[in-house]
DNA sequence: ACTACTGTATTACGACATCAATACAGTCTC
DNA sequence: GAGACTGTATTGATGTCGTAATACAGTAGT
């Protein structure tokens, strides 16, 4: 599942094995209740120190998308598709507003955001 | 103009001073060709290193914002409200791209993205 | 219970960002 | 051109982040 990871990208170490993680669950391509690889065995594919991958599951426990158990494993979450879903519009939220309030601080109008926004995703995109 | 700035805040000093003094330009309170006050002015009211002061004025140089000349001081640049325009619709692109990426990092849809931008910015806005 | 695997916690080190201190160089007014 | 103001450049102390090293603690199969 994993091939490689670049030291010296400006995402750190830890941020890009969450990140493939993330998409990996989040596309299906890992099922709930599926084991990850240790942390050990992950560190060594990838010649990282094993705390680099701690700090990437712990982030993906805290978004809840897996959960560490110790002496057994970290496993892919269980979730009611239901209460996955709003925890992404939750994020999505999240993810507004920070663009709203970066957009306030650099004077960039609602309107302009808007325009910007419907020449990146397109406007009659559903 | 200016009245504190807080050492405890995590956003930095010298951002903190650039945000200010951004919206001030962007909303027009400081008008083009208008002073700054001078860096040492500046430190000594806000209680801070002259040089934390010259970051803020600095990066605002670099947006285009203000225009630094030594010696004399620094300046709200003079620039058509036209390719402010522009500026301001490039910037709103790249933050509408930044939260495009990370909404895929998370694993977040578009369609999700677009329902948070409705409620967050409102429906019909325009 | 032993053994070999899991994750956990602590500590340390290097890189980088933030902020400060100080000396330097240009401009303006008189 | 003297003096008092501007910004500029260099250097260093401090804190935080990313990564690693190492010892600890829980789980599971035998």
């Amino acid at each position: 599942m994993f091939d490689q990871v670049d030291p010296r990208s400006p995402t750190p170490l830890y941020a890009q094995i969450a990140n493939r993680l993330r998409i990996a669950i989040a596309s299906g391509e890992l099922r709930p209740t599926a084991p990850l690889p240790s942390v050990r065995q992950l560190a060594a594919q990838l010649r990282v120190n094993p705390a680099t991958v701690v700090q990437a599951y712990r982030d993906l426990e805290d978004e809840g998308f897996v959960e560490m158990r110790q002496g057994a494993g970290t496993f892919v979450r269980e979730v009611a598709p239901e209460s996955r879903g709003r925890e992404r519009a939750r994020q999505a939220s999240a993810l507004v507003r920070k663009m709203l309030t970066e957009a306030g601080r650099l004077g960039v109008s609602i309107q302009e955001l808007q325009a910007a926004i419907a020449e990146e995703i397109g406007v009659g995109t559903s």
